[in-house]
Formats: C-alpha cells, sequence, structure tokens
DNA sequence: CGATTTGTCAACCACTAGGTTGAATAAGTA
DNA sequence: TACTTATTCAACCTAGTGGTTGACAAATCG
C-alpha cells in the first residue's frame, strides 16, 4: 500500500476514476447541456436518488462538478478545468503514441540497436532510455 | 444491476478504469518511450512482477497496449487508438463546459428563467432542455 | 406549527480491485 | 535432459465501489 508517489500530484486519479463509470458519463454528458438539480439528474436513471447523490459526489471530489445551494435543492454545475488536466496528460501519450506509430518500423529497428548495446549486456534496458 | 445502457458501446468505462490507477499510468508513460518487457516495466516500481503483469493485463484488456511475444519475453507495446477515443469523449464535454463557463452570468440567468416557468409549476425542469 | 420536497448520512451487502505468495508454463541455455 | 529466465495462473486477503433501504436535516408550502 506505499506508493512511491504520493498523493501530491495525483488529482488525475479521481477523475479518471470517476469517468470510469458510465452513470456518472452520462450525469457529465447531462449537465454538459446545463446546470441540473439532483433529482432531476437522477430522474432518467432508474436508480435511488441516494445512488445519484454519492455519483455525484465522486465527481464533485474529482473536481469535475460543483454544486450550489438553490433552496433545498442544489444545482449542479459542469467545470472545464479538470477537463483541461485530463486532457493535457492523454494528449501528451497520445501524441507520443502516433508519432511512434508514424514511423513504427524505423523505431522498431532502432529499439532493437538500443536493445543490444554491444559488449557483454548483462541485462539490457528496452526503451527506458528515452 | 440492469444498466439501461448495455456494454455494447461501453468501451470507454474500461479506459478510464485502466487510467484510474497511477502505477498504470506510469507504464503508459514509460511505454511512450518505447517498447518494453513486462520484467523491465516492472523493475522502476517496487511490486512484484505478477502485479505489473496483472495491470498490463488490465491495459490490454482497455485497448491501450498490445503483447507480442517476443521468445520468453513478451513485448509491451502503446495504442494510439484508444486514446483517440478517449480524446474525443472529453473533448465534447469540455468544450461544451467551457462554452458555458464563458457566458457563464448570461445562461444562468436564462437557466433562472427556465426554472420558473410560471403557472403552478408541479415540478420544474432544469436545463434539461439543452 | 405541521407536512412536503430535496438531498444527505449511515448501515448494510455483493462484487471488484490491487496487492501478496506459491506453483505452473514456455522458451533459451548448459 | 536439467536449469534458469520470463511471464502467467490461482488462491487468498483487505479495502473500496456501487447499489440498496431507512432515518435525518433543511427549506418551502399550507
Amino acid at each position: 500500500m506505499d506508493r512511491q508517489q504520493p498523493a501530491q500530484t495525483d488529482q488525475l486519479s479521481p477523475v479518471f476514476a470517476a469517468l470510469a463509470d458510465p452513470t456518472r458519463r452520462e450525469l457529465v454528458a447531462r449537465l454538459a447541456l446545463g446546470d441540473a438539480t439532483v433529482s432531476e439528474l437522477a430522474e432518467p436513471h432508474d436508480m435511488s436518488v441516494q445512488a445519484i447523490s454519492k455519483h455525484l459526489k465522486v465527481l464533485e471530489a474529482s473536481g469535475l462538478v460543483t454544486k450550489t445551494r438553490d433552496a433545498q435543492r442544489r444545482r449542479v454545475h459542469l467545470e472545464a478545468e479538470v477537463f483541461d488536466l485530463m486532457t493535457k496528460w492523454i494528449e501528451r501519450y497520445r501524441r507520443e503514441a502516433e508519432r511512434r506509430y508514424q514511423r513504427l518500423d524505423a523505431l522498431l529497428e532502432e529499439m532493437q540497436q538500443i536493445e543490444q548495446p554491444a559488449a557483454d549486456s548483462g541485462r539490457q534496458r528496452t526503451g527506458g532510455a528515452a
């Protein structure tokens, strides 16, 4: 249970985790159309309001949505910021993966060479070099 | 347990779920630099090789990586396609959220009006209208 | 005030996730 | 053939998730 990279910078895990659930993605999709109250969000989701409330809590904890009081109701609002965070992470590695994909053969050859650094080669490190 | 939207189109959940784990994100980050074998990937992660193998299985199931045999080793390769899938989903709603954010005040006013449709108002629907 | 609406909190339950260790498989090496 | 390396499979454990129901809190309505 001892993480080597502490939760310090791990603002990302809760966001991905939040969106890993289809119900929550639907909530996000719905909220993209406009703010809504909890019960409004719950309505189309044949599942208890409490369950939706929990889902919203997860979304809120991840920073994807915020809630503001509106009398007894809570107005739920979709936030854009965290999307950016996620997009940045994804794009970074997607670009790498795509770049590598495009010149795949060439790169694979290259990797092979790096892989066998001549000499005795007690253990070969593949691609780790960056 | 009865989903209203079956797992049919839910290719997305496994991807988000896969990236919800920091260890797996590190694996992806590492793989962006180049293919690697399981044990190479395991090395920096003070955790058993079996654990990493499990993580890779999750990544593989999500479509983020593929494995090819290379003698006894398995060469793990990062795939770009699924990134696209995710990016598309995110961008779609991020854009909405941002657009709404930019004209926030105006929209909030608008919502308020929709919210009180005059008349008796047995139940008011907020933002559901798109 | 009392009743209703809206949402959360709390306890509970089945299932999954992420880690462990130990054994099994598969391929290269002596 | 036997040994080592690389990886997976299987069983297990703990903690977390996603749902339930029931009770509570806060604001509005009568």
